[in-house]
DNA sequence: CGATGACCGGATTCGAAATCTGGTCACAGC
DNA sequence: GCTGTGACCAGATTTCGAATCCGGTCATCG
């Protein structure tokens, strides 16, 4: 890794810490130099506005999420199934605190960020990859034929959602894997057919899901570069 | 109904009708007096802080809510189904303004209401309800028995928490019919049996299941009465 | 005796001054 | 030359005391 960019990781790392001790709103991009051993100019070297730096960490975070998701997928082709794949979005969400104030819509820990349309191009490349993903499985009878695919994504925004935002109706809340069982289970049966139990079934769309995991991969990483957040722009 | 209670109604009538226009963070005792035709010392006859005032707004939204939960499963006995009440409650919350922001937390119109644990004693309640509904449901063979009843309660919870609350992934919402279908397809899919089909079996409950509807209400309606939203306590 | 609105004090808002901070850029160091 | 920096600027935010507002009470009135 270049020296540059590893003193951009240096000034994520400073800027993640800090938002997760002080709340967005009070870290200001003088602290994060002195955290980060750098002038306060040398920031603007690497991102366009503090917002962009905010949102980069939240890209950054989220980026890892992808990666431990291929990395599933390449492990058990069963992890390409929405239901598996909500079950381990949710487990590693709840083990990353930023990607927990994210999902949870966490005001205190990103300020206006957690409701801001600051993340969306992640929004519209995430709604991209589902549908290319949902027709791809129902292509391949993995999913269900009863109702439209425009149906199954808003149910399955809407039921992962509501894991995430829900406060439990009674005092104790349920282990996280109990809880993510509960999502997994609840998905499986809305929107999956029994011929997600077939092996080849699954072996045959596995690498075509793994290539398109990917590719919104290297979307993400390349809105972030090309796009508003960065200062380097590809000459 | 006694001249007191009338004008206690009008008073109601006037609060949610301000609430609604200019958001209760707004909305001052004595502009409700006005609304109302009375003097603001009046307001204090029947409750007791501003906050019960708008406590008891959404108080009476919910019964009437109750009520046509109720009606409803007079009509038709699936309606005391978790899909069904699911769909009907959703329906009906978006025909009411003032339980669509309830629902949807809406800090704009309820101010501090939207999440404060004002409303506690109806979740208190409503939890309860929902456990004794669930526990029925189960004996009679009508809910899953593949899991917990604490898992179903937390799944039911956190999927319709979804529905109201997920921002849907692609500009275009569903039409509420259409939404309010995905819901209760997939609250049935998620925790009810095949059984829930035979008339028959759905006769067996559904007196028990009003009756337990009606109960709360009572219990509603009493909580509000008796509890520290209202000035007339029953001497 | 039920209803009222003047009244009280704590909470909120206002506004202008003081402070802070995002973003720039001239310059220092290499 | 070129990278990295922090002094600097203007606009945003905070501060803080004064002014206003408003929830809640209760003496009074009909």
């Amino acid at each position: 890794m270049p020296p540059a960019e590893q003193r951009a990781e240096r000034i994520l790392d400073a800027a993640a810490d800090l938002v997760l001790r002080w709340g967005a709103k009070r870290v200001t991009v003088e602290e994060v130099a002195r955290h980060a051993g750098v002038g306060k100019g040398t920031i603007y070297l690497h991102f366009a506005t503090r917002e962009s730096l905010f949102v980069r960490v939240l890209m950054r975070e989220s980026l890892g999420l992808v990666d431990e998701l291929v990395a599933a997928m390449r492990r058990d082709p069963a992890a390409v199934l929405p239901a598996e794949q909500a079950r381990s979005t949710y487990l590693a969400v709840l083990r990353r605190p930023l990607l927990r104030a994210m999902f949870s819509r966490d005001i205190d820990v990103l300020g206006d960020l957690a409701t801001k349309t600051a993340a969306d191009p992640l929004r519209v490349l995430k709604a991209d990859l589902a549908v290319e993903l949902l027709r791809l499985l129902r292509e391949h009878r993995l999913l269900r034929a009863d109702t439209t695919l425009e149906v199954q994504l808003y149910t399955l925004n809407a039921v992962q959602t509501g894991f995430y935002l829900s406060v439990p109706l009674r005092a104790g809340s349920l282990a996280p894997e109990t809880a993510a069982d509960a999502l997994a289970r609840t998905i499986r049966d809305a929107v999956q057919t029994p011929r997600c139990a077939e092996p080849a079934a699954l072996a045959a769309v596995a690498p075509v899901v793994t290539g398109m995991y990917q590719r919104f991969r290297v979307a993400l990483a390349t809105a972030v570069t090309d796009g508003p957040y960065d200062r380097q722009r590809s000459s």
